[in-house]
DNA sequence: CGCTTTCTTGAGAGAGATCAAGGGTAGTGG
DNA sequence: CCACTACCCTTGATCTCTCTCAAGAAAGCG
Protein backbone atom coordinates (compact mmCIF):
# COMPACT_ATOMS: atom_id res chain seq x y z
CA UNK A 1 0.00 0.00 0.00
CA UNK A 2 2.92 2.80 1.20
CA UNK A 3 4.93 0.20 -1.58
CA UNK A 4 3.23 1.86 -4.33
CA UNK A 5 3.59 5.08 -3.63
CA UNK A 6 8.10 4.98 -2.64
CA UNK A 7 8.91 5.12 -6.30
CA UNK A 8 7.95 8.74 -5.55
CA UNK A 9 8.24 8.53 -1.94
CA UNK A 10 11.98 7.47 -1.78
CA UNK A 11 12.78 11.18 -3.48
CA UNK A 12 13.14 12.98 -1.06
CA UNK A 13 16.39 12.52 0.25
CA UNK A 14 17.62 13.12 -3.14
CA UNK A 15 15.12 16.31 -4.04
CA UNK A 16 16.74 19.06 -4.87
CA UNK A 17 13.88 20.92 -3.94
CA UNK A 18 15.88 22.57 -0.97
CA UNK A 19 17.03 26.12 0.22
CA UNK A 20 15.84 28.47 3.13
CA UNK A 21 11.94 29.07 1.11
CA UNK A 22 11.29 25.45 1.00
CA UNK A 23 9.63 23.39 3.60
CA UNK A 24 11.56 20.30 2.69
CA UNK A 25 15.02 21.59 3.55
CA UNK A 26 15.55 19.52 6.77
CA UNK A 27 18.09 17.33 8.06
CA UNK A 28 18.40 13.69 7.17
CA UNK A 29 17.12 12.04 9.64
CA UNK A 30 13.62 13.97 9.49
CA UNK A 31 13.97 13.65 5.63
CA UNK A 32 13.53 9.78 6.29
CA UNK A 33 10.80 10.11 8.56
CA UNK A 34 9.03 12.48 5.54
CA UNK A 35 9.39 9.84 2.78
CA UNK A 36 7.78 7.06 4.82
CA UNK A 37 4.42 9.46 5.62
CA UNK A 38 1.80 10.50 2.83
CA UNK A 39 1.02 9.53 -0.79
CA UNK A 40 2.40 11.22 -3.00
CA UNK A 41 0.19 11.97 -6.17
CA UNK A 42 0.04 13.36 -9.83
CA UNK A 43 -2.30 16.21 -10.66
CA UNK A 44 -3.56 17.54 -14.08
CA UNK A 45 -3.94 21.08 -15.08
CA UNK A 46 -6.50 23.13 -13.73
CA UNK A 47 -7.08 19.99 -11.16
CA UNK A 48 -8.20 21.25 -7.69
CA UNK A 49 -6.11 20.15 -4.53
CA UNK A 50 -8.19 21.86 -1.73
CA UNK A 51 -11.37 23.69 -1.23
CA UNK A 52 -11.93 26.20 1.14
CA UNK A 53 -14.49 25.58 3.80
CA UNK A 54 -13.63 22.14 3.62
CA UNK A 55 -12.31 20.25 6.80
CA UNK A 56 -8.67 20.77 7.07
CA UNK A 57 -7.35 16.77 7.21
CA UNK A 58 -4.33 17.04 5.11
CA UNK A 59 -0.82 18.88 4.82
CA UNK A 60 0.20 18.87 1.21
CA UNK A 61 3.84 19.15 0.16
CA UNK A 62 4.69 20.71 -3.20
CA UNK A 63 6.86 18.70 -5.20
CA UNK A 64 6.75 20.04 -8.61
CA UNK A 65 4.51 22.47 -10.38
CA UNK A 66 2.69 25.73 -9.75
CA UNK A 67 -0.65 26.22 -8.07
CA UNK A 68 -2.80 29.14 -7.66
CA UNK A 69 -4.31 29.76 -3.92
CA UNK A 70 -7.18 31.93 -4.17
CA UNK A 71 -10.64 32.55 -1.90
CA UNK A 72 -13.79 32.90 -3.25
CA UNK A 73 -17.18 34.59 -2.71
CA UNK A 74 -20.56 33.13 -2.14
CA UNK A 75 -21.44 35.08 -5.99
CA UNK A 76 -18.54 33.44 -7.55
CA UNK A 77 -16.08 36.22 -7.17
CA UNK A 78 -12.57 35.55 -6.63
CA UNK A 79 -9.22 36.84 -5.16
CA UNK A 80 -5.75 35.24 -5.98
CA UNK A 81 -3.77 35.30 -3.38
CA UNK A 82 -0.36 33.87 -4.41
CA UNK A 83 1.10 31.38 -6.80
CA UNK A 84 2.66 28.50 -5.03
CA UNK A 85 5.56 26.57 -6.28
CA UNK A 86 7.98 23.41 -5.18
CA UNK A 87 9.00 23.55 -1.67
CA UNK A 88 5.67 25.29 -0.48
CA UNK A 89 3.48 23.72 2.01
CA UNK A 90 -0.49 23.91 1.25
CA UNK A 91 -3.21 24.29 4.04
CA UNK A 92 -0.81 24.09 7.02
CA UNK A 93 -2.28 27.40 8.74
CA UNK A 94 -5.84 25.87 8.44
CA UNK A 95 -4.62 22.43 9.61
CA UNK A 96 -2.73 23.96 12.75
CA UNK A 97 -6.00 26.19 14.03
CA UNK A 98 -7.66 22.74 13.58
CA UNK A 99 -10.18 24.55 11.51
CA UNK A 100 -11.59 24.47 7.99
CA UNK A 101 -9.28 25.55 4.71
CA UNK A 102 -9.57 29.01 4.22
CA UNK A 103 -8.61 29.10 0.61
CA UNK A 104 -8.91 26.91 -2.55
CA UNK A 105 -5.77 25.30 -4.25
CA UNK A 106 -5.66 24.51 -7.59
CA UNK A 107 -2.80 23.52 -9.78
CA UNK A 108 -1.84 25.90 -12.79
CA UNK A 109 -0.23 22.83 -14.70
CA UNK A 110 0.56 19.15 -13.92
CA UNK A 111 2.00 19.21 -10.49
CA UNK A 112 3.19 16.19 -7.91
CA UNK A 113 2.03 16.83 -4.41
CA UNK A 114 2.71 15.08 -1.31
CA UNK A 115 -0.33 14.61 0.91
CA UNK A 116 0.18 14.09 4.54
CA UNK A 117 -2.69 13.37 7.19
CA UNK A 118 -2.92 15.79 10.10
CA UNK A 119 -2.07 13.42 12.82
CA UNK A 120 1.05 12.41 10.84
CA UNK A 121 2.15 16.05 10.48
CA UNK A 122 1.43 16.83 14.15
CA UNK A 123 3.56 13.97 15.15
CA UNK A 124 6.32 14.55 12.69
CA UNK A 125 6.41 18.19 14.05
CA UNK A 126 6.43 17.19 17.33
CA UNK A 127 9.47 15.07 16.94
CA UNK A 128 11.70 17.13 15.39
CA UNK A 129 12.23 21.16 15.54
CA UNK A 130 13.55 21.72 12.24
CA UNK A 131 10.18 20.65 11.23
CA UNK A 132 8.57 22.88 13.70
CA UNK A 133 10.80 25.93 12.62
CA UNK A 134 10.08 25.33 8.95
CA UNK A 135 6.43 25.29 10.03
CA UNK A 136 6.59 28.28 11.30
CA UNK A 137 8.00 30.09 8.78
CA UNK A 138 5.67 28.51 6.11
CA UNK A 139 2.73 29.93 8.13
CA UNK A 140 4.61 33.35 8.46
CA UNK A 141 4.67 33.24 4.58
CA UNK A 142 1.10 32.21 3.77
CA UNK A 143 0.47 35.44 6.33
CA UNK A 144 2.41 37.48 4.41
CA UNK A 145 0.59 36.81 1.10
CA UNK A 146 -2.56 37.34 2.65
CA UNK A 147 -1.21 41.01 3.74
CA UNK A 148 0.31 41.75 0.62
CA UNK A 149 -2.62 40.61 -1.05
CA UNK A 150 -4.53 43.19 1.81
CA UNK A 151 -2.16 45.96 0.85
CA UNK A 152 -2.33 46.02 -2.66
CA UNK A 153 -6.08 46.29 -2.51
CA UNK A 154 -6.25 48.83 0.35
CA UNK A 155 -3.20 50.83 0.06
CA UNK A 156 -3.13 51.22 -3.72
CA UNK A 157 -5.45 54.51 -5.17
CA UNK A 158 -5.27 53.61 -9.18
CA UNK A 159 -5.82 50.15 -11.02
CA UNK A 160 -2.32 50.79 -12.82
CA UNK A 161 -1.23 50.81 -8.94
CA UNK A 162 -2.83 47.26 -8.06
CA UNK A 163 -1.26 45.90 -11.49
CA UNK A 164 1.77 47.22 -11.15
CA UNK A 165 2.24 45.89 -7.46
CA UNK A 166 0.87 42.46 -8.14
CA UNK A 167 3.29 42.57 -11.15
CA UNK A 168 6.31 43.14 -8.47
CA UNK A 169 5.19 40.87 -6.93
CA UNK A 170 4.79 37.60 -8.71
CA UNK A 171 8.29 38.71 -10.45
CA UNK A 172 10.15 38.51 -7.01
CA UNK A 173 8.29 35.35 -5.78
CA UNK A 174 9.57 33.96 -9.11
CA UNK A 175 12.85 34.67 -8.18
CA UNK A 176 14.67 32.75 -5.74
CA UNK A 177 18.21 34.72 -6.24
CA UNK A 178 16.51 37.83 -4.00
CA UNK A 179 16.40 37.69 -0.40
CA UNK A 180 14.48 35.16 0.84
CA UNK A 181 12.01 36.59 3.05
CA UNK A 182 11.90 39.95 1.27
CA UNK A 183 9.13 39.90 -1.61
CA UNK A 184 8.11 43.44 -3.09
CA UNK A 185 10.10 45.64 -0.96
CA UNK A 186 7.83 48.64 0.32
CA UNK A 187 10.64 50.09 -0.26
CA UNK A 188 11.19 53.41 1.83
CA UNK A 189 14.12 54.64 0.92
CA UNK A 190 15.35 52.50 -2.21
CA UNK A 191 13.62 54.94 -4.44
CA UNK A 192 16.88 55.23 -6.69
CA UNK A 193 16.44 56.40 -9.69
CA UNK A 194 19.05 54.10 -11.60
CA UNK A 195 17.54 51.54 -14.01
CA UNK A 196 17.07 48.61 -12.42
CA UNK A 197 17.38 44.97 -13.69
CA UNK A 198 15.04 43.82 -15.91
CA UNK A 199 13.35 40.83 -14.33
CA UNK A 200 12.07 37.66 -16.15
CA UNK A 201 9.40 35.22 -15.21
CA UNK A 202 6.75 33.20 -16.67
CA UNK A 203 3.13 34.58 -15.88
CA UNK A 204 0.96 31.27 -15.75
CA UNK A 205 -2.35 33.18 -15.51
CA UNK A 206 -5.18 35.07 -17.66
CA UNK A 207 -6.33 38.23 -17.92
CA UNK A 208 -8.65 37.41 -16.10
CA UNK A 209 -6.99 35.32 -13.58
CA UNK A 210 -4.39 38.67 -12.90
CA UNK A 211 -7.50 40.69 -12.43
CA UNK A 212 -8.63 38.65 -9.97
CA UNK A 213 -4.97 38.88 -8.19
CA UNK A 214 -5.06 43.06 -8.80
CA UNK A 215 -9.13 43.59 -7.58
CA UNK A 216 -9.26 44.98 -11.21
CA UNK A 217 -11.20 43.69 -14.43
CA UNK A 218 -10.31 41.61 -17.05
CA UNK A 219 -10.68 44.20 -19.43
CA UNK A 220 -8.83 46.93 -17.41
CA UNK A 221 -5.42 44.61 -17.23
CA UNK A 222 -5.39 44.19 -21.17
CA UNK A 223 -5.66 48.27 -21.20
CA UNK A 224 -2.60 48.82 -18.89
CA UNK A 225 -0.26 45.63 -20.10
CA UNK A 226 -0.67 47.58 -23.54
CA UNK A 227 -0.13 50.94 -21.60
CA UNK A 228 2.58 49.60 -19.90
CA UNK A 229 4.18 48.39 -22.82
CA UNK A 230 3.80 51.47 -24.48
CA UNK A 231 5.87 53.29 -22.33
CA UNK A 232 8.77 50.12 -22.13
CA UNK A 233 8.27 48.97 -18.61
CA UNK A 234 7.43 45.60 -20.24
CA UNK A 235 7.69 42.82 -22.82
CA UNK A 236 5.65 40.05 -23.08
CA UNK A 237 6.63 36.87 -25.01
CA UNK A 238 3.69 33.68 -24.82
CA UNK A 239 3.52 32.79 -20.86
CA UNK A 240 6.86 35.20 -20.52
CA UNK A 241 7.04 38.92 -19.08
CA UNK A 242 9.34 40.84 -18.43
CA UNK A 243 9.95 43.79 -16.62
CA UNK A 244 12.16 46.03 -17.98
CA UNK A 245 12.72 48.65 -15.11
CA UNK A 246 10.83 47.53 -12.07
CA UNK A 247 12.64 50.35 -10.12
CA UNK A 248 10.77 52.72 -12.66
CA UNK A 249 7.39 50.57 -12.41
CA UNK A 250 7.27 51.07 -8.55
CA UNK A 251 8.06 54.74 -8.89
CA UNK A 252 5.76 55.65 -11.60
CA UNK A 253 3.06 53.68 -10.38
CA UNK A 254 3.60 51.88 -6.60
CA UNK A 255 1.95 54.74 -5.00
CA UNK B 1 15.39 45.82 38.00
CA UNK B 2 12.87 43.07 37.50
CA UNK B 3 11.51 43.62 40.81
CA UNK B 4 9.92 46.44 40.02
CA UNK B 5 7.58 44.97 37.18
CA UNK B 6 6.75 42.00 39.72
CA UNK B 7 3.29 43.41 40.56
CA UNK B 8 2.26 43.14 37.42
CA UNK B 9 4.09 40.26 36.32
CA UNK B 10 2.38 38.24 39.50
CA UNK B 11 -0.65 38.55 38.03
CA UNK B 12 0.00 36.03 35.40
CA UNK B 13 -0.92 33.58 38.10
CA UNK B 14 -4.51 34.97 38.79
CA UNK B 15 -5.00 36.36 35.62
CA UNK B 16 -8.68 35.82 34.49
CA UNK B 17 -7.78 36.54 30.76
CA UNK B 18 -7.84 32.95 29.80
CA UNK B 19 -10.45 31.11 27.58
CA UNK B 20 -9.59 29.26 23.91
CA UNK B 21 -9.02 32.45 22.04
CA UNK B 22 -6.01 33.62 24.82
CA UNK B 23 -2.21 33.07 24.35
CA UNK B 24 -2.38 33.00 27.55
CA UNK B 25 -4.37 29.62 28.44
CA UNK B 26 -1.64 27.60 29.81
CA UNK B 27 -0.59 25.03 32.67
CA UNK B 28 0.71 26.56 35.85
CA UNK B 29 3.95 25.28 35.52
CA UNK B 30 3.96 27.32 32.02
CA UNK B 31 2.25 30.26 33.75
CA UNK B 32 5.28 30.55 36.68
CA UNK B 33 7.68 30.50 34.16
CA UNK B 34 5.98 33.47 31.93
CA UNK B 35 5.62 35.50 35.20
CA UNK B 36 9.24 35.16 35.23
CA UNK B 37 9.61 36.67 31.81
CA UNK B 38 9.57 39.97 30.09
CA UNK B 39 8.77 43.70 31.16
CA UNK B 40 5.49 44.97 31.52
CA UNK B 41 4.28 48.43 30.67
CA UNK B 42 1.29 51.10 30.65
CA UNK B 43 0.75 52.78 27.57
CA UNK B 44 -1.33 55.77 27.45
CA UNK B 45 -4.17 56.09 24.37
CA UNK B 46 -2.70 56.24 21.14
CA UNK B 47 0.61 54.83 21.75
CA UNK B 48 2.53 52.98 19.35
CA UNK B 49 3.66 49.60 20.61
CA UNK B 50 5.82 48.52 17.31
CA UNK B 51 6.21 49.55 13.85
CA UNK B 52 5.92 48.30 10.82
CA UNK B 53 9.04 47.68 9.14
CA UNK B 54 11.51 47.58 12.23
CA UNK B 55 13.28 44.93 13.73
CA UNK B 56 10.94 42.28 15.05
CA UNK B 57 12.54 41.88 19.08
CA UNK B 58 10.20 41.53 21.17
CA UNK B 59 7.17 39.86 21.48
CA UNK B 60 3.91 41.57 23.14
CA UNK B 61 1.22 39.67 25.10
CA UNK B 62 -1.96 41.85 25.96
CA UNK B 63 -3.66 41.97 29.72
CA UNK B 64 -5.90 45.21 29.20
CA UNK B 65 -6.65 47.40 26.78
CA UNK B 66 -7.15 47.60 22.82
CA UNK B 67 -5.34 48.47 19.83
CA UNK B 68 -5.40 48.89 16.34
CA UNK B 69 -3.64 46.27 14.22
CA UNK B 70 -2.67 48.13 10.54
CA UNK B 71 -0.80 48.71 7.77
CA UNK B 72 0.45 51.88 5.59
CA UNK B 73 1.88 52.68 2.51
CA UNK B 74 4.53 55.56 1.85
CA UNK B 75 1.91 57.99 1.28
CA UNK B 76 0.56 57.68 4.16
CA UNK B 77 -2.49 55.66 3.17
CA UNK B 78 -3.63 53.41 5.82
CA UNK B 79 -5.36 49.88 6.26
CA UNK B 80 -6.87 48.51 9.65
CA UNK B 81 -6.58 44.83 10.04
CA UNK B 82 -8.52 44.30 13.18
CA UNK B 83 -8.62 45.02 16.93
CA UNK B 84 -6.57 43.25 19.14
CA UNK B 85 -7.58 42.89 22.83
CA UNK B 86 -6.62 41.02 26.27
CA UNK B 87 -5.41 37.80 25.57
CA UNK B 88 -3.58 38.43 22.01
CA UNK B 89 0.17 37.87 21.19
CA UNK B 90 1.38 40.73 19.07
CA UNK B 91 4.30 40.29 16.70
CA UNK B 92 4.41 37.00 16.51
CA UNK B 93 4.00 35.91 13.29
CA UNK B 94 7.38 38.67 12.38
CA UNK B 95 9.33 37.10 15.37
CA UNK B 96 8.63 34.07 14.20
CA UNK B 97 9.95 34.26 10.62
CA UNK B 98 12.55 36.24 12.01
CA UNK B 99 12.37 38.96 10.09
CA UNK B 100 10.56 42.69 10.67
CA UNK B 101 7.28 43.62 11.71
CA UNK B 102 5.02 43.14 9.29
CA UNK B 103 2.43 45.79 10.88
CA UNK B 104 2.08 48.91 12.99
CA UNK B 105 0.17 48.16 16.66
CA UNK B 106 -1.21 51.11 18.26
CA UNK B 107 -3.08 51.48 21.34
CA UNK B 108 -6.99 52.88 21.38
CA UNK B 109 -7.48 53.11 25.22
CA UNK B 110 -5.02 53.01 28.18
CA UNK B 111 -3.21 49.58 28.15
CA UNK B 112 -1.02 46.84 30.33
CA UNK B 113 1.48 44.98 28.00
CA UNK B 114 4.00 42.18 29.03
CA UNK B 115 6.99 42.68 26.41
CA UNK B 116 9.00 39.77 25.90
CA UNK B 117 12.39 39.73 24.30
CA UNK B 118 12.31 37.42 21.31
CA UNK B 119 15.42 34.73 22.48
CA UNK B 120 13.33 34.02 26.25
CA UNK B 121 10.15 33.41 24.55
CA UNK B 122 11.54 31.03 21.21
CA UNK B 123 13.20 29.16 24.47
CA UNK B 124 10.00 29.57 26.56
CA UNK B 125 8.39 27.92 23.26
CA UNK B 126 10.95 25.04 22.95
CA UNK B 127 10.18 24.25 26.95
CA UNK B 128 6.14 24.06 26.75
CA UNK B 129 3.98 22.15 23.80
CA UNK B 130 1.17 24.29 25.12
CA UNK B 131 3.10 27.51 24.59
CA UNK B 132 3.70 25.93 20.87
CA UNK B 133 -0.04 25.34 20.06
CA UNK B 134 -1.20 28.65 21.24
CA UNK B 135 1.53 30.33 19.29
CA UNK B 136 0.19 28.53 16.34
CA UNK B 137 -3.40 29.06 16.71
CA UNK B 138 -2.31 32.79 17.50
CA UNK B 139 -0.27 32.83 14.37
CA UNK B 140 -3.13 30.92 12.26
CA UNK B 141 -5.82 34.24 13.89
CA UNK B 142 -2.99 37.02 12.55
CA UNK B 143 -3.32 35.15 9.05
CA UNK B 144 -7.31 34.63 9.23
CA UNK B 145 -7.48 38.73 9.93
CA UNK B 146 -5.24 39.75 7.13
CA UNK B 147 -6.95 37.18 5.28
CA UNK B 148 -10.47 38.79 6.39
CA UNK B 149 -9.39 41.93 5.61
CA UNK B 150 -8.39 41.10 1.48
CA UNK B 151 -11.42 39.12 1.18
CA UNK B 152 -13.35 42.19 2.24
CA UNK B 153 -11.45 44.36 0.35
CA UNK B 154 -11.26 42.24 -2.78
CA UNK B 155 -15.02 40.25 -2.93
CA UNK B 156 -16.86 42.85 -1.55
CA UNK B 157 -18.59 44.77 -5.02
CA UNK B 158 -19.55 47.98 -3.17
CA UNK B 159 -18.96 50.69 -0.48
CA UNK B 160 -21.72 49.40 1.32
CA UNK B 161 -20.64 45.78 1.28
CA UNK B 162 -17.22 46.12 2.35
CA UNK B 163 -18.83 48.67 5.42
CA UNK B 164 -21.36 45.60 6.34
CA UNK B 165 -18.62 43.04 6.20
CA UNK B 166 -16.02 45.34 8.55
CA UNK B 167 -19.18 45.83 11.15
CA UNK B 168 -19.88 42.09 11.05
CA UNK B 169 -16.23 41.44 11.30
CA UNK B 170 -15.68 43.75 14.33
CA UNK B 171 -18.94 42.48 16.22
CA UNK B 172 -18.25 38.83 16.56
CA UNK B 173 -14.52 39.73 17.12
CA UNK B 174 -15.69 41.49 20.35
CA UNK B 175 -18.01 38.67 21.28
CA UNK B 176 -16.14 35.91 23.28
CA UNK B 177 -19.30 33.98 23.23
CA UNK B 178 -19.77 32.46 19.70
CA UNK B 179 -17.79 29.95 18.85
CA UNK B 180 -13.99 30.43 18.82
CA UNK B 181 -12.33 30.40 15.40
CA UNK B 182 -15.65 31.13 13.60
CA UNK B 183 -15.74 34.94 12.97
CA UNK B 184 -18.08 36.29 10.28
CA UNK B 185 -18.85 33.32 8.19
CA UNK B 186 -18.64 33.67 4.72
CA UNK B 187 -22.39 31.67 4.97
CA UNK B 188 -22.78 29.76 2.30
CA UNK B 189 -26.15 28.41 3.69
CA UNK B 190 -27.14 30.23 6.75
CA UNK B 191 -29.02 32.22 5.08
CA UNK B 192 -32.18 31.61 6.98
CA UNK B 193 -34.16 34.85 6.78
CA UNK B 194 -35.49 34.67 10.10
CA UNK B 195 -34.51 37.63 12.39
CA UNK B 196 -31.06 37.13 14.36
CA UNK B 197 -30.18 38.19 17.71
CA UNK B 198 -29.11 41.38 17.75
CA UNK B 199 -25.31 42.19 18.20
CA UNK B 200 -24.00 44.80 20.56
CA UNK B 201 -20.76 46.07 20.76
CA UNK B 202 -18.11 48.84 21.62
CA UNK B 203 -16.59 50.73 18.29
CA UNK B 204 -13.61 52.36 19.32
CA UNK B 205 -12.69 53.67 15.88
CA UNK B 206 -13.47 56.82 14.16
CA UNK B 207 -15.49 57.25 10.98
CA UNK B 208 -11.92 57.68 9.44
CA UNK B 209 -10.32 54.92 10.83
CA UNK B 210 -13.74 52.43 10.24
CA UNK B 211 -12.85 54.06 6.74
CA UNK B 212 -9.17 52.72 6.78
CA UNK B 213 -10.92 49.13 7.94
CA UNK B 214 -13.30 48.85 5.28
CA UNK B 215 -11.08 50.83 1.92
CA UNK B 216 -13.60 53.59 1.78
CA UNK B 217 -13.86 57.29 2.47
CA UNK B 218 -14.53 58.84 5.69
CA UNK B 219 -17.36 60.85 3.96
CA UNK B 220 -18.88 57.64 2.68
CA UNK B 221 -18.91 56.03 6.39
CA UNK B 222 -20.60 58.60 7.49
CA UNK B 223 -23.72 58.31 5.03
CA UNK B 224 -23.35 54.65 5.37
CA UNK B 225 -23.80 54.90 9.10
CA UNK B 226 -27.39 57.07 8.40
CA UNK B 227 -28.49 54.76 5.21
CA UNK B 228 -27.95 51.27 8.23
CA UNK B 229 -29.65 53.50 10.93
CA UNK B 230 -32.51 54.62 8.34
CA UNK B 231 -32.91 51.29 7.63
CA UNK B 232 -33.13 50.01 11.10
CA UNK B 233 -30.28 47.44 10.93
CA UNK B 234 -27.90 49.98 13.24
CA UNK B 235 -28.54 51.39 16.34
CA UNK B 236 -25.79 53.95 17.89
CA UNK B 237 -25.16 55.32 21.34
CA UNK B 238 -22.03 56.81 21.67
CA UNK B 239 -19.00 53.83 21.20
CA UNK B 240 -22.04 51.70 21.45
CA UNK B 241 -22.97 50.21 18.20
CA UNK B 242 -25.81 47.54 18.05
CA UNK B 243 -26.53 45.46 14.49
CA UNK B 244 -30.11 44.99 15.25
CA UNK B 245 -30.50 42.13 12.27
CA UNK B 246 -26.81 41.12 11.59
CA UNK B 247 -28.26 38.54 9.49
CA UNK B 248 -30.84 40.98 7.40
CA UNK B 249 -27.17 43.51 7.48
CA UNK B 250 -25.38 40.46 5.62
CA UNK B 251 -28.12 39.18 3.12
CA UNK B 252 -28.49 42.55 2.07
CA UNK B 253 -25.09 44.01 1.63
CA UNK B 254 -22.64 41.24 2.19
CA UNK B 255 -22.94 40.07 -1.50
C1' DC C 1 -16.35 79.75 25.75
C1' DG C 2 -13.12 79.39 22.13
C1' DC C 3 -10.48 75.50 20.11
C1' DT C 4 -9.81 71.15 18.05
C1' DT C 5 -11.52 67.07 16.42
C1' DT C 6 -15.08 64.57 14.43
C1' DC C 7 -19.33 64.13 12.03
C1' DT C 8 -22.75 65.51 8.44
C1' DT C 9 -24.51 66.77 4.04
C1' DG C 10 -24.25 68.62 -0.74
C1' DA C 11 -22.34 69.09 -5.46
C1' DG C 12 -19.26 67.83 -9.06
C1' DA C 13 -15.87 65.02 -11.48
C1' DG C 14 -13.41 61.04 -12.84
C1' DA C 15 -11.68 56.40 -12.78
C1' DG C 16 -12.85 52.17 -13.84
C1' DA C 17 -16.74 48.75 -14.32
C1' DT C 18 -19.75 47.11 -17.56
C1' DC C 19 -21.64 46.28 -22.04
C1' DA C 20 -20.67 45.27 -26.75
C1' DA C 21 -18.40 43.77 -30.86
C1' DG C 22 -14.55 41.99 -33.23
C1' DG C 23 -9.97 39.58 -33.90
C1' DG C 24 -6.33 36.00 -32.79
C1' DT C 25 -4.97 31.57 -31.81
C1' DA C 26 -5.04 26.71 -30.56
C1' DG C 27 -7.11 22.50 -30.63
C1' DT C 28 -10.30 19.17 -33.00
C1' DG C 29 -12.07 16.49 -36.56
C1' DG C 30 -13.47 15.87 -41.10
C1' DC D 1 -5.48 21.39 -45.19
C1' DC D 2 -9.26 23.77 -43.79
C1' DA D 3 -13.53 24.63 -41.37
C1' DC D 4 -15.26 24.89 -36.72
C1' DT D 5 -15.29 25.76 -32.00
C1' DA D 6 -13.75 27.56 -27.81
C1' DC D 7 -11.20 30.51 -25.32
C1' DC D 8 -8.75 34.51 -24.71
C1' DC D 9 -7.34 39.12 -25.87
C1' DT D 10 -8.32 43.85 -27.66
C1' DT D 11 -10.58 48.18 -28.17
C1' DG D 12 -14.49 51.46 -28.03
C1' DA D 13 -18.55 53.71 -25.75
C1' DT D 14 -21.30 54.48 -21.93
C1' DC D 15 -22.64 54.91 -17.24
C1' DT D 16 -22.44 54.69 -12.39
C1' DC D 17 -20.48 54.66 -7.96
C1' DT D 18 -17.64 56.67 -4.90
C1' DC D 19 -13.90 59.97 -4.14
C1' DT D 20 -12.86 64.58 -3.54
C1' DC D 21 -13.74 69.17 -2.39
C1' DA D 22 -16.34 72.32 0.35
C1' DA D 23 -18.82 74.27 4.13
C1' DG D 24 -20.97 73.94 8.23
C1' DA D 25 -22.80 71.49 12.63
C1' DA D 26 -21.85 68.81 16.85
C1' DA D 27 -19.27 67.33 20.29
C1' DG D 28 -15.50 66.97 23.42
C1' DC D 29 -11.91 69.53 26.11
C1' DG D 30 -8.77 72.76 28.27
Amino acid sequence: MQMANNLLAADCLKCSVRGPRSFCGLPAIALQELQRMGVSQHLGSRAVVLREGFSAGKVFLVCSGRLKISVSSSDGRLLILRIAGPGDALGLASLLSGSRYSTTVETLEPCTLKAIPRDDFLRFMEAFSDVRRNTSISVAREYEAALLSARRLALSTSAAAKLANALLELAHMAHPNGTALAPPTPSPLASTSLPSQPLDFSLPLTHEEIGCMAGISRETVTRLFSKFRRERLLRQKGENVTLIDPNRLDTLYCV
